[in-house]
RNA sequence: GUGAGUGUAGCUCAAUUGGUUAGAGCACUGGAUUGUGGUUCCAGGGGUUGAGGGUUCAAGUCCCUUCACUCACCCCA
């Protein structure tokens, strides 16, 4: 029987993998741009950083994780291994991180980000992977609405770097622990009068998370809180002066973005502002990037009062976007030597390796093959130039170089032929 | 977790009402005056038709089971 991978876990092969590459290289230039820095956290952590941060009824906690019992090495009759988990998501273990260290007593604002693969165990399809990943950022002791809007406006120029138009930024405000409690009590009232006209998803919900019921896409359900009391409406003072700010920013800077009241997001630990880029091109996974303010999380994970603000964003369906614009650079390589005769490919080998010591992509064959063969395969691994070398030009102390664009060959002596070739690179 | 769809060569797909040795394009390998790429022409390699069982004189085709993948619900990045 063949070995297979997971279910929902995918290989990235050649190819495909320049694309990432190029994604991770605008996105370090852009984070870098906004004095973000990279911060790199275990994969695995305790699972409780994941049940207290992203909350306990939420479906990545309740049924999405992949944890497991760590082995004791010194357990005796009895004890217990520590629940560890691969984590959902990166927020919880950058704050967690943040607070072991006390990166706070240092310097009281920090801008992180990371990258990395992310688990949860979902029913796999078009965009969405058991393991998948994610680019994010978080800028921590910060709550003003200006850092709001810089990561807002880095996402807008990340995005701008890549070529791409789409995804299209949606926000919203979710209150604070001001107002949310007022203004959730006030939903909830308003739901239980309808309760019989809500899905039962929704009515499972009321009790649980009911401003969830408000992005419900059911008919009914939008139906039957078409008049339901808004998020904006409910903000206090200052929750609404925070936002107002916020979208006076993205105005003055020129992004464009929608409001939309009904927005909610997944995660427990979110307030205030809160953001979705989302794309129609994708099908039903339709947002690309996404996060929010979570002023209560650091102090959640045993830290001082300390305010923060981040976003998350899937590296595939970024990819999937690139790839539907068709954004794909040629690669290929420097050299190709190709040559006749086992005292020639003696003679070049040697010379391969000093070329590519030097950091030019050199390659050659191993085995005998006739000098046509040996050029279409030159041509197959976009070769800007060959080599060619037999046993006529090793008689004569000369190597015949052809560039593949123009088809000119010259004649170089061999003694001349490493510095030529090296020349021609830095060309 | 629920539902639907699809499994034939590395890839995209053919194969009459069940009927000879399962084909084509692309890709791969080699060749087309002895040592020169892309275009063209010729040739070649490559398949347990996802797997297992059943019906039948005969199964890629019909039935059952199973596995995998895909999409959607849900959820989310």
């Amino acid at each position: 029987m063949k070995i297979t991978s997971i279910k929902g876990f995918a290989d990235i092969f050649p190819g495909e993998v320049e694309t990432w590459q190029w994604v991770e290289a605008q996105a370090r230039r852009v984070f870098s741009a906004y004095n973000f820095a990279e911060i790199r956290i275990p994969i695995l952590e305790k699972t409780e950083l994941f049940s207290r941060s992203i909350g306990e009824t939420t479906d990545i906690v309740e049924k999405e994780m992949y944890t497991f019992e760590d082995r004791d090495a010194r357990a005796g009759a009895g004890a217990e291994g520590t629940k560890l988990t691969l984590r959902p998501e990166g927020t919880a273990g950058v704050v967690r991180a943040y607070v072991e260290a006390e990166l706070y007593k240092i310097e009281p604002v920090r801008k992180l980000y990371y990258l990395g693969p992310m688990f949860r165990r979902e029913r796999p399809q078009k965009g969405r992977m058991r393991q998948f990943h994610q680019i994010g950022a978080e800028a921590l002791g910060r709550g003003d609405p200006y850092i709001d809007a810089e990561i807002l406006l880095l996402l807008h120029d990340f995005f701008q770097s890549l070529g791409l138009t789409e995804p299209a930024l949606q926000i919203n405000s979710l209150g604070c622990s001001e107002c949310r409690p007022q203004y959730r009590a006030n939903l909830l009232a308003f739901l239980k009068e309808r309760e019989a006209t809500l899905c039962g998803n929704c009515q499972r919900r009321i009790d649980r998370n009911p401003l969830r019921a408000l992005d419900c896409k059911e008919p009914g359900c939008i139906d039957a809180t078409k008049d339901a009391p808004s998020l904006l409406d409910g903000l206090c003072a200052v929750c609404a002066e925070h936002f107002a700010t916020v979208q006076r920013l993205l105005g003055e800077t020129k992004v464009n973005f929608t409001l939309n009241p009904r927005m909610v997001r997944g995660l427990d630990y979110y307030c205030r502002t809160t953001f979705e880029w989302t794309t129609k091109l994708l099908g039903s996974q339709s947002a690309v990037a996404a996060g929010g303010r979570y002023d209560g999380l650091v102090e959640q994970l045993s830290g001082p009062p300390i305010p923060g603000v981040g976003f998350a964003m899937g590296v595939e369906r970024l990819t999937m976007l690139l790839r539907l614009q068709e954004r794909s650079d040629a690669g290929g390589l420097d050299l190709y030597f190709a040559w006749i005769g086992a005292p020639a490919r003696d003679w070049a080998f040697p010379l391969t390796h000093r070329l590519r010591q030097q950091g030019i992509g050199v390659e050659i064959e191993a085995e005998s093959r006739s000098l046509k063969s040996q050029m279409r395969r030159a041509d197959k691994l976009k070769a800007r130039a060959v080599v060619i070398l037999g046993d006529d030009e090793l008689a004569k102390g000369l190597a015949v170089v052809r560039d593949m664009a123009s088809k000119q060959q010259q004649e170089i002596s061999l003694d001349n032929l490493e510095t030529a070739l090296t020349a021609r690179k830095a060309n």
